[in-house]
Formats: C-alpha cells, structure tokens, sequence
DNA sequence: CGGCAGATTGAATGTGGTCAATAGCCGTGG
DNA sequence: CCACGGCTATTGACCACATTCAATCTGCCG
C-alpha cells in the first residue's frame, strides 16, 4: 500500500532524505558528492518504525535488500540445526544489515528489533547497480564488508582466547566506542539488550555475565543499575579487555 | 624483473591462465564469459611458489592485492596487543586471501605457506575498476566475501557453542566438504596444519586437539596416522559436529 | 497488587587448560 | 647406515574457570 501523493503527516514521517541524516557521515553515502548523494537516496525505500521485538526480516527469507539502521538498534539470531540460537550481532545506526546474505541470497539470521528501531531500505540490485557508476559508492560497500569481516575475526579472537572478564570488558568497550563514533557519550549509555542477549553473544551463560558485571562494580570499574551503564574507570576495562590482566 | 619476452623455462611455470587453471569454476572468474575472463586474466600476477613456512604478507603491511591460491595452503595469523597469536583462517585453493584488509587498507595478518604453495596476485585497485565492466565480477566478489562473512558466523558459533569433541568433528567435515568440491577425496586426506595450528584456530590446547583425535579413533570414527586422515564414519561425524550427542 | 520475565546469588559439577614427562618423527651429519 | 638433536605429538595428573541447577530477588506491565 503505497502512500498516495499528498501523504497524511504519519507518513511523512519517513520521507526523511541521506542528505539531512546526521549519520550520513557514517553510512553508506559518506564518500558521495552532493550529486551522487541524490542518486543513492533515490533507491532507498524508507520504512515505517519497528516496535522493540519485531522483526526485520527471518532466517532463510529471500534476499533482496540491505538495510541502514537510522535509529534504534537490533540483533541478529542464527539458529541452524537443532541446538540453540546463536546471537551473531548486534547493529547500532549506520551499520548495515543483511551483507551476509549476498552469497546464498537467503538472510542466513533473524533480525529483531531490540527498541524502536527504523532503518532504510536498500533494494540489493539497485544498489549493485549504482555501485557501477558511483566508484566512491561501490568502495564504501567493500569496505563496509571488509570491515565486518575484521570485527567477526576479533569476535573469533574473543570467544576463543579470553576469559568471560575480558569478554565483557571487551563488550562494554566496543560499545562504548561505537557511541562515541555516533556522538553519544562513551561513558553512560543503556544497554538495549538483555544479560540473556549479551550471554549468547559472548558465549557466556547468564549467570555468569551477571556475576561479571557485579564484579567489574565491586572494583569501581562501571556502574550498572539494571540496563544503564556508566563507565568510571574507562582505561583499566580497557587494559582488562587486553587480557593485561597477568602484567 | 619483468620476464623477457622469451622466458626461460623457470618462468613459464608461472604464466598458466586463468582459462586453462582447474579452479576456473570455482574462483573469481568463475560466472564471466570467456571474452571477459581475457580482460580478468590480464590483471593477474603469477607468483613464484611460496615454500613451506614463507609468508605472503605480515600484518600491518600495505594493502595492495587480493590472492587466489593456485595450490597449497596457507594460515592467517593475527597477533593483537600483547596476546598470543590467533589463526584466523585457512586457505586452501580457489580461496581468496586478503579481503579482510579492504577496509583501513592494512592486512590484518600474517599470511603463512602451511606448505609449497602457489597463489595469483590480483592488484585490488585494478580489480575494482574492472568490476565496473563485468557486473558479474563484482557479483562474484561480493558473494567471496559474503560467504567469507558467513563462514565467520558459523565459526563465531563453533567457537562460543561447540564442545571440543564438536569442534574436532566440524573442523574435519569442514575441511572433507572443501576438499570434495575441489575433487579430492572426502574421506582421505592429508592435513597440512600442525596440531597446534588446529587447537589456535579451534581454540583448543593441543593437548585436547590430541586427546580427542585419539579418542575418535577409538571410536572408529577416523584414524589418524600423523597428518595422514581417513574418515571412516563420516554420518556419525556429522551428527557429532551438529552437537546431536544429546539425542 | 499480583504475576511473570528478567536478573542476581549460591553451591556443586565437569570440561578443558596447564604443567610435566614421554614417545615418535624427520632431517642432518658422522 | 645409524645416531643424534630438535621439534611435534601423545599421554597422564591436577586444577580452575565457567556451566548448571536451584533458589531468591527485582522490576515492570497489566
């Protein structure tokens, strides 16, 4: 049902354009020329909001399209087999969603929304083909890939050397300078995801991520009142997550 | 030292073609038309053999070429911080090494022979400007490193879920599959990776890598003789590396 | 205010790591 | 050809970290 010419105010809504985003410079579009810029916005499709645990899209759907987050945040579950879900990321704005499923053109994970989350559209052909005119374009998106294939050898780092204190660590540092990147603070944030979520994501159990926390606020290392974080001791988490801890 | 125009015979080794290369079907050009694969080959570096133990590139070195191993293998090992090395990856033929180093334009490991082995080099800057002629070029290079993304996830899952024993079984299905698409034997084979490499990339102690070989050769489910593998109940494996145990 | 999911805390268990010693393999050189 | 040295692999004993199971607590939404 596509929105008829003089859109009702929900609508417009979401006729907000790349070039007034305050994460274009972030996204996809960061390396454009004001032109080109135009070009990019014309394939995006706008979407309306996600309510926190709806979903983006379902393991084993069709691929069509990559999506921008625009605000919000999401997490991605990969259940194969008969064992458990397994939680292979969690996007924040201006990271894309959905480049793991070029290969086999299914979305090989379910994408729920953890708040209230809106993301842009992007059609995956019309993309490829613009990539084709717009070198500048065509970079972003390569590096974008790359770029989630550095994080995903780091996260292998993580599940396979560190201990559960320097995972976590790890986490909240890594989360701490994605906002930062994104303009928020770096030292109070809210964890829009539950221990049950972070647990799946670093391979702990539940109870041990709690445990953790409580730990890391014992030591005067963070404070943490359910899902609010505050980061007191910012370096010391940081030489923790190093796994410094045997200097 | 660019070869003469009648090269002696030592360089001839290297100047075999994309056209007449056994992997045609499975590396890059794999979907291009034979006019088109010209135009691919002509970007192509041969490179003289690596020898067991050489490496093709270290960490923090500048980005300038993707790979495709000819024959061989190699290991990616990432050192951070202070930490031990990790392994992050095996490339056997046909694979594509370096595509993790797109973005910040530094290789993020040190790439290692495992044993005498053959890659071509291919110039990335040159690669991207012919990806803009060949769409299916660019399709196929973003299915490399979408697939890439994809192995990732599955590694981050055997790396956060799997116990030892799953992790040894998948990691012998895992190298059974490639070796079969390559058309090697998928029972027999030759491991090219020390025991210790096998625990790094698993994130396993050799000790355990060792131990649980043995114990799978009790159960008659392989038998290993040095680096020499043969599968020998390739079922049971398989249901042992999807965790099945508890059924 | 009640109900329920999420979070915390505690005690027991087990898997895999560490340390240490031994055994096998292979290339080198006498 | 065999002996030696170094490295890789195997095997054993012990220990620790994180899981599991279970109970309790907190906060949130109806």
């Amino acid at each position: 049902m596509p929105a008829p010419a003089t859109a009702p105010r929900s609508a417009r809504l979401h006729e907000t354009r790349c070039q007034t985003c305050s994460l274009s410079s972030l996204c996809l579009p960061l390396a454009l020329e004001l032109s080109d810029v135009d070009q990019f916005d014309a394939i995006i499709r706008r979407r309306a909001p996600l309510k926190k645990g709806e979903t983006l899209f379902r393991q084993g759907e069709a691929f069509t399209s990559v999506f921008a987050v625009r605000s919000g945040s999401l997490k991605q579950l990969a259940s194969e087999g008969n064992g458990e879900d397994q939680l292979t990321n969690f996007y924040l704005p201006s990271e894309l969603v959905g480049l793991d499923a070029i290969d086999d053109e299914l979305y090989p994970g379910t994408v729920t929304a953890l708040e209230t989350t809106t993301v842009c559209e992007i059609p995956f052909d019309r993309l490829d083909h613009l990539s084709e005119q717009l070198p500048e374009l065509r970079t972003q998106l390569f590096r974008s890939m790359s770029k989630e294939m550095r994080d995903d050898r780091r996260m292998m780092r993580l599940l396979s050397r560190k201990t559960a204190d320097e995972r976590l660590a790890s986490f909240l540092i890594g989360l701490s300078n994605r906002f930062r990147r994104r303009g928020y603070s770096a030292y109070s944030f809210r964890l829009s995801m539950s221990r049950a979520d972070i647990g799946n994501y670093l391979g702990l159990a539940v109870e041990t991520v709690s445990r953790i926390l409580g730990r890391f606020q014992q030591q005067q290392l963070v404070s943490v009142a359910g899902r609010e974080v505050n980061i007191l001791d910012l370096s010391a988490l940081e030489s923790l997550a190093e796994g410094d801890g045997c200097l």
